[in-house]
DNA sequence: AGTCATCATCTAGCGATGATAGATTATATT
DNA sequence: AATATAATCTATCATCGCTAGATGATGACT
């Protein structure tokens, strides 16, 4: 048996591998020059290995992407954590999730832009992509009744402005006023009359 | 000078077959289906003749996505001139606004997430990528002192709200919800204490 | 009218992609 | 040692965006 359990490892680690070639590329040179062959080449096997380990270079991209959702749910949690009162976790996590997104622009492409096969807001959505959601939803629930419309529509705010920033589709240099702007909107939200 | 003319004129028509061609293709098989040699066979031409009009296929791309751009903005103003008052008008924009997205899903592709090269929020925009902004900003004016500031701010929470629902991440069937959410928060800037 | 230059368009092809079929080598079992 | 199974490779497919070079049509000039 403990040639086979070899066997397993080494395949998860070449797995890993792929994975982290796939991430490396895209950061660096960005999807496109991400490809099957390349991939093999960086691993030391031919394409068709990868075949074994993956079903199209959709599922890659998928792949990374939900590390990037593990590490995005880490970066909020410890966001929130390292903040001082509930108004302040609200704008660490804000400043957090914009700053995840535009530092990390391929990740952030395979979590939100490129096409992959993940399943959200379903009950049989994965829990890595789960998590980052309700990492959000710890810091809104204080102010707010209905916490799930105002977790997606501030996480929305949160992509929104991120992918307009990224894209060069508003000003450069006034994202900390339109991140206070969406922080405090949820503030607001909490004591505002409804007329 | 006659002959010329006609040239001319039988060329412009053939450049909007080819962007109808690939705006229709589009909508109807998705993007990766728009193909230089499916287009080609559309118009009736060979392929190289594709490359007289526009100098790759992002340029395609870009001059649906123009095209979208031109039709958002004459939505976005209709809707604010069929408003009964500010607030409806802020309402009536952030509901177009979203439904322009859902209904015209590879348009709104063309014009936020596929690459192209078209330029935003600089001088040399072109106007019809302005438009859309100016719409925004007169129905957001009425609320707010920094009105580009929450322009930019109330657009980008729309365009996350249709990014996340297009894309199955958030839950289906609430965007009206979340749609009062960020306009109300729009509404509230106005008079809350900056606390 | 006939020659020539320019423009429009085509056929054919390049290098690259994602993906797969079938041969080949290594490993494990009897 | 012989055989079965698994792992991996070479070679290839169809398709992609794009382009070079040939071919045909059009117009200007002697």
């Amino acid at each position: 048996m403990t040639v086979t359990d070899r066997k397993i490892r080494e395949r998860a680690e070449r797995e890993d591998r792929i994975v982290a070639a796939a991430r490396a590329i895209a950061e660096s040179e960005g999807w496109e020059a991400v490809t099957i062959r390349r991939l093999a080449n960086e691993i030391e096997y031919s394409q068709p290995v990868l075949y074994s380990h993956f079903a199209s270079r959709d599922a890659i991209v998928a792949a990374v992407a939900v590390e990037g959702f593990k590490e995005l749910a880490a970066v909020l949690r410890a966001a929130a954590h390292a903040a001082d009162g509930q108004r302040d976790a609200l704008m660490k996590v804000a400043t957090s999730y914009f700053a995840f997104a535009l530092s990390r622009p391929a990740l952030y492409d395979a979590m939100f832009i490129l096409p992959t096969q993940l399943i959200f807001a379903e009950a049989e959505t994965r829990a890595e992509l789960r998590d980052g959601f309700e990492a959000i939803t710890a810091v809104v629930s204080p102010f707010c009744m209905d916490v799930e419309i105002v977790t997606e529509t501030f996480w929305a705010a949160l992509h929104g402005l991120a992918e307009l920033e990224r894209s060069g589709r508003v000003r450069p240099g006034m994202h900390e006023k339109r991140i206070a702007l969406v922080v405090q909107a949820i503030i607001n939200a909490e004591n505002a009359a409804p007329n």
